[in-house]
DNA sequence: CTTACGCTTCTACAATACTGGAACTATGAG
DNA sequence: CTCATAGTTCCAGTATTGTAGAAGCGTAAG
């Protein structure tokens, strides 16, 4: 992923709404949900609704496809993969692997566990 | 990471300046940069780099401390790997483990080898 | 103390983004 | 055909963000 796709990427998840809308895509997996459902769930306005995810498919993060009247918007799961690779290589491919990386991911998610890197968090 | 620190994140790296700062910061390691150098080699004027700086830091994206009349900075790793186990778990737990998603970024930053998973790519 | 330097804060302006009502388009039911 | 439903596009209006000159604040050297 070049630099500047990952930040059109970055921008359109750095905004609540979109986020929001981002993650109810991903809990509903591949079978997505139709446009109106989303702006029932969220209480947002159809309208609003519809430019930011018209946003989320210009960064791909979205796609959409009819069903008699209705829109089903899906989330593309490969470009959040795209990100995380940009992420870990692009960004932070200097001072460890991305494995070391996944491993503090994974770590992060269990109760607690006594922080093996020395690093300070500001 | 809560959603509204995500947010945060994300929209600290998705714009330009900002994540073109950041990844100079990166590549500094953890020595740093003073903030002169990093608007000279940006061609930023510094009040503006300040402006991107402070965006970043507030994000905990960058840190600064002085050393003479000198305000270094440096990036902050734990957060881009907070956002990276965000994204992995909190938006994209569901349809596969973390570790596949490493798998799939290690693949993406070598040559090319045909694709594994069968999904499009709109 | 005075000056130079490095950076931040102040300030104003331009550009962009977000929001949502209203009008419009497409699909399907009666 | 007519009507209802689902979404998008149009169009303001408002808010937020990005940019950069100018002034201000420390620090250190002369």
């Amino acid at each position: 992923m070049r630099t500047r796709q990952a930040v059109e990427v970055l921008a359109a998840l750095g905004q609540e709404t979109r986020l929001d809308i981002f993650r109810h895509l991903i809990q509903a997996g591949p079978a997505g949900l139709p446009a109106g459902e989303i702006a029932a769930r969220l209480k947002v306005p159809l309208a609003t609704l519809s430019f930011h995810l018209q946003h989320l498919k210009h960064a791909r993060l979205a796609r959409s496809q009819k069903r008699g009247k209705l829109v089903i918007y899906s989330a593309n799961f490969t470009t959040v993969d795209r990100l995380i690779g940009y992420l870990l290589h692009d960004c932070c491919g200097r001072p460890r692997t991305g494995l070391e990386v996944c491993g503090e991911a994974a770590r992060e998610s269990k109760p607690a566990s006594k922080s093996v890197s020395g690093e300070a968090d500001s």
